[in-house]
DNA sequence: GTCAAAAATGACATCGATGACATTTTATAT
DNA sequence: ATATAAAATGTCATCGATGTCATTTTTGAC
């Protein structure tokens, strides 16, 4: 490998001269400056980011813990946590870590030293896989979890408040006069899910309304496909809903695709709400009315949380939650209920 | 921040004895180590992984210049590397980079150095932007061109022979009979476009026909949208097409879905083919005859070219091309020309 | 209790870069 | 041509860890 020194030598100046060049060239003459990079050159020299970086003594970047990049929810947040730390001007060093893999001990410690990372954000469902939260503890790495199902001792959470949202267009479709109103819930694995599916009942509870009967709560997973099979099931109903509630946009837009199929009017005949303003929210029609998860607000405090870690002596052990608001987004999907 | 010296002070030993506990603690002695351990406890001390690197040589992680995470195209490149990076035990720093922002160099620069990264990956468009390049040069940095426009003398290039795979599919559909062939172009941004769209017309020319005239060739973006514009101009045409071959398989979605709307069966009425093997390739109906993009191995190659980088005295400096080779994948929506 | 071998520990140089400060060269004014 | 300021460059120490090798302590056999 070489080093500014090689550099220095074949260009006849200091070590010092090189990395002036490299950090400051207008402080160099101009054919001196040439000659140096003539030499960086010729000798492929490329400065070691490491020795830089131990001079300059900057901060260590965010590590993220991604489970399946292709998930939709991940993404977004990953996409939220990058303009974020652009925001902030910090870096983020990105890890495929699928919980099941038999060293992920190893991973994770090779993830911290070699990736030079040391604080980390665990989205769901890596922030409920306490065997890796109790790990990250004895290695003295510090965690924020984002939407955990449990919140924690040690780490600091950002959550929005899904029952409250879920409640919240629950509220707006009784508003509208809905009465019957179906509820495809979320993947079992997901605290949002639960979280989701008690909002309803809650909004049941507080109207002072019998609770729905369970063959108004459809199982789903957050994807289409089953989403298609869950709004069979509800649109079967010998007295079928005349709204429904699903987990996400993208169970949403299956709800919408099958009654369309079925020859129903959304919202005339049916009114649909998701949940998350997905892309799929605005992509279908009639536009999806929905909650607007705070992705990036959330992300920021992620990472002013860590960017508050900086330099500190000592971490206080604390449980600190982070609630981050939401808004309900009306938009055609839903509507006045059918006399 | 805590270094190992405070931890020696305060333990009452050297340096490397501390070092020791960290890094071989059977060589220490039991009582030593736990007053050792019980002094980074209370410090809360975490070594500085830049140091350790440094003494150790350790190598420094790939950097990932992002334009546009919600790109399908940059996300299954950026999953592919997070894939190729664990699979080879390094890691990928990511960072948000609007090539148009004003201070772009200084955020290059700050993502060199606190990034902690030495090696980058340029991805389509950023790739061709020749200013970036060449301030990568001067700052010693070294970079993978994932799909350039252009080869570069300083930087070895990853590319699929995007000519030859679209030629491939004229030919897929000549042998299936289509004289009449519409092309739906790419973004003009992407040299792709280009490619394929010559790959059209070299496919003509090999065999003997005369090349198509420029009602044929209709524009697209990539995107969704311009292809339900795009595939309405081909099929309005007098003499429409008997097949079309969209730039990539958001846009031959578009096809189908413009198809259908008109009453056109596919592959009966109509052949559809994309180009990528995207996830909606196979999610829409019929399935899609398409090119693989090979997405994972072109992402191995950077890893395996970026490896080879570690520890080199000096390398040739010539332009390497690296070409990986795709794949037709027949599926349902291209079928034999209507008689 | 003595002594050699083994174990434990420490002193110092080193990894590759940059900051602080010293020195030399160049430009400018007189 | 000389004085002086400004620009260019160099020297040396330093960031925080670990390797090398020297030194001290412990162990165990006699």
């Amino acid at each position: 490998m070489t080093t500014i020194y090689d550099v220095s030598r074949l260009a006849g100046v200091s070590a010092k001269t090189v990395s002036r060049v490299l950090n400051e060239p207008d402080r160099v003459k101009t054919k001196t400056r040439e000659a140096v990079l003539e030499a960086m050159k010729s000798l492929e020299y490329s400065p070691n980011s490491m020795a830089r970086q131990l001079r300059l003594g900057g901060g260590s970047s965010l590590g993220l813990l991604l489970e399946d990049p292709a998930s939709g929810y991940q993404s977004r947040f990953h996409q939220a946590l990058l303009t974020a730390c652009m925001e902030a001007g910090k870096h983020m060093t990105v890890e495929l870590f699928e919980g099941v893999m038999p060293d992920w001990q190893a991973r994770v410690d090779r993830f911290l030293t070699e990736g030079r990372v040391r604080d980390l954000v665990l989205l769901p469902t890596l922030c409920d896989f306490a065997p890796l939260k109790d790990y990250l503890r004895t290695k003295g790495a510090r965690a924020v979890l984002i939407a955990p199902s449990v919140y924690d001792t040690h780490f600091p959470a950002v959550v929005m408040d899904d029952r409250a949202a879920s409640r919240q267009i629950v509220e707006h479709l009784f508003s509208l006069g809905h009465k019957r109103i179906g509820h495809i819930t979320g993947h079992a694995d997901h605290s949002a899910s639960i979280l989701r599916r008690s909002g309803v009942i809650e909004a049941y509870d507080a109207a002072g309304l019998p609770r729905p009967g369970p063959e108004l709560f459809a199982s789903g997973d957050f994807m289409f496909k089953k989403g298609i099979e869950a709004a069979e099931i509800l649109l079967s109903l010998p007295d079928a809903p005349t709204a429904i509630f699903a987990a996400n946009d993208e169970t949403a837009a299956a709800v919408a695709m099958v009654a369309h199929k079925r020859g129903l009017s959304i919202p005339g005949d049916l009114s649909v709400v998701g949940f998350d303003d997905a892309p799929i929210a605005s992509a279908v029609w009639p536009a999806l009315t929905t909650i607007r998860q705070p992705y990036l607000e959330m992300a920021r405090r992620v990472v002013q949380i860590i960017d508050g870690w900086e330099g500190q002596t000592r971490s206080s052990g604390n449980t600190s939650v982070f609630m981050t608001p939401h808004e309900l987004i009306v938009r055609d999907s839903s509507g006045p209920a059918k006399v």
